[in-house]
DNA sequence: AGCACGATTAACT
DNA sequence: GTTAATCGTGCTC
């Protein structure tokens, strides 16, 4: 039986089980899943995801846990499932998931979705700008879902919470590429060219959930 | 208290 | 390819 996207079904909510893994193996294993927005206003936004990238502990120098526990970073220590929200560049909001154990720094960042369900709240947000580009960025997501620093330290794995990360599209290894993070332009080695991002065609996420009938 | 810079984006040459 | 926008954060003095 086909998982109902309309029903929000708790089942197909990610538990914390599946945050509480190595960060690279969630930041693989997040491609394809679905991250869904509910609004203040009863309206429900969701996508299919991507594109992440991988933040672990104090040692990586382009982790924000690198300076230790500070009142921005806090919820990257918490529990995984948590959200961390921050903002950056004097304007840009970007959303996290956090993972593995409570006390240890750690984080997907949540860098693309494909639009699936909101296309109209998406295109109210970003229809000045042409449709591939609504949300292909970190922060042009954040600004579709209407997801700012209102949305810091939630968790994810609670049915109901207004955002929600969903089991979604079944992705093979061999359509997922992945290679340096990007925007670290003053991050040493060798944390610079960690291959720590991972990115699946936005062509490929429609053929395939256009396949499994979605 | 001051400062350099950022897990980016959009516009421009 | 280059650059302005814009301000919170964490570091240095």
């Amino acid at each position: 039986m086909k998982d109902n996207p309309d029903r929000l079904s708790p089942s197909t909510l990610l538990a914390r089980d599946f945050y509480l893994r190595p960060t690279l193996t969630v930041a693989r294993d997040l491609l394809g899943c679905r991250l869904v927005r509910l609004e203040e206003n009863g309206g429900r936004l969701s996508g299919w995801i991507s594109e992440t990238e991988a933040y672990i502990g104090t040692e990586d120098l382009a982790c924000h846990g690198r300076h230790g526990r500070t009142e921005r970073n806090e919820p990257m220590w918490g529990q995984p499932g948590t959200s961390y929200v921050y903002f950056t560049y004097g304007m840009h909001w970007l959303l996290n998931a956090v993972t593995e154990e409570e006390g240890f720094p750690a984080a997907v960042l949540l860098r693309a979705v494909v639009p699936f369900q909101g296309l109209e709240a998406i295109e109210r947000r970003r229809g000045q700008q042409p449709r591939r580009s609504w949300t292909d960025g970190p922060a042009k997501l954040c600004q579709a879902f209407n997801i700012d620093g209102s949305q810091d330290g939630l968790d994810l794995c609670q049915p109901g919470a207004s955002l929600q990360i969903h089991r979604g599209l079944r992705v093979p290894d061999k359509v997922v590429t992945h290679g340096p993070r990007v925007g670290l332009n003053n991050v040493p080695e060798p944390w610079r060219s960690k291959p720590w991002r991972f990115l699946v065609d936005e062509e490929t996420i429609i053929r395939i959930s256009k396949g499994e009938g979605s």
